[in-house]
DNA sequence: TTTACTGCAAAGCATTTGCAGGGCG
DNA sequence: CGCCCTGCAAATGCTTTGCAGTAAA
């Protein structure tokens, strides 16, 4: 059986409502913080939860930052980005280069594909001049 | 001024030949108790600091589990993965397609690219069967 | 002596977990 | 009653930072 697809709950609508509305990606503390003034309010643990069932549903896809901090966003929006490995300053890159992309049937390990992830990492422009760590 | 070539410290020498005699990557945690036991023993911290330096320089890459926890690994070794979102098992990917990957020139923002990042997720094939949380 | 790097221990912080309470069939 | 979901607060675990000591230049 494939992905999860019953209805998502209340709540995982609520979540992904947001995450839609916003441009980029949201950390599941900005998710927490977002919906705190909102009718829709919800502890910071259903908030975790709730993000990881959407991901295993196929509704929501996740990277990390290289602090460690978590991003989400819609599926749907196949989102890469550029990331300081000095300053940790992070850029969208739109137009990906790999619309689409598949794994060969030999190495999907009969994994069924929800995502992928297309990170680039490098130096920005202000940390090759400076040079010097902050 | 690109990446910082001048020599590597003695201990980012030391952690570099740990990880390219590891056939895959390792976390910090893992280089931090892998050198415990030799001559090349060094604090958690100490770790850290050079590994942040290492791949600044462009010698080491990195990418983080759903956990969070940061893997590291040469550069020259470009490796991809293959992740469950699920139960967080993740299975290398031989024979990249991307070998050599780039973004094309008006969107680089003038970063001094240093490695990239390819990771697939999806349901391994025991999640997909048993499709109930650990 | 000035600078750079280290160890240790103490934070820091995002995320997870335990558990009791509430909603609903 | 039993099940699922939630909030809260405590616990986890990785990583970073502060600081004083030490080695190098």
């Amino acid at each position: 059986m494939p992905v999860d697809q019953s209805q998502p709950t209340l709540r995982q609508k609520q979540l992904l409502k947001e995450l839609r509305g916003c441009c980029d990606e949201m950390s599941g503390q900005q998710l927490h913080r977002a919906l705190q003034d909102s009718p829709y309010a919800m502890g910071l643990a259903t908030v975790y939860r709730n993000l990881r069932q959407l991901q295993q549903r196929g509704l929501v896809r996740c990277r990390h930052l290289p602090t460690g901090e978590a991003l989400y966003a819609p599926v749907e929006r196949d989102l890469h980005h550029l990331t300081c490995v000095d300053c940790g300053q992070t850029l969208p890159i739109e137009h990906c280069p790999l619309h689409n992309l598949n794994i060969p049937k030999e190495q999907s390990h009969d994994f069924q594909l929800i995502f992928h992830t297309l990170e680039f990492f490098g130096l920005c422009e202000s940390c090759q001049k400076g040079q010097k760590l902050p």
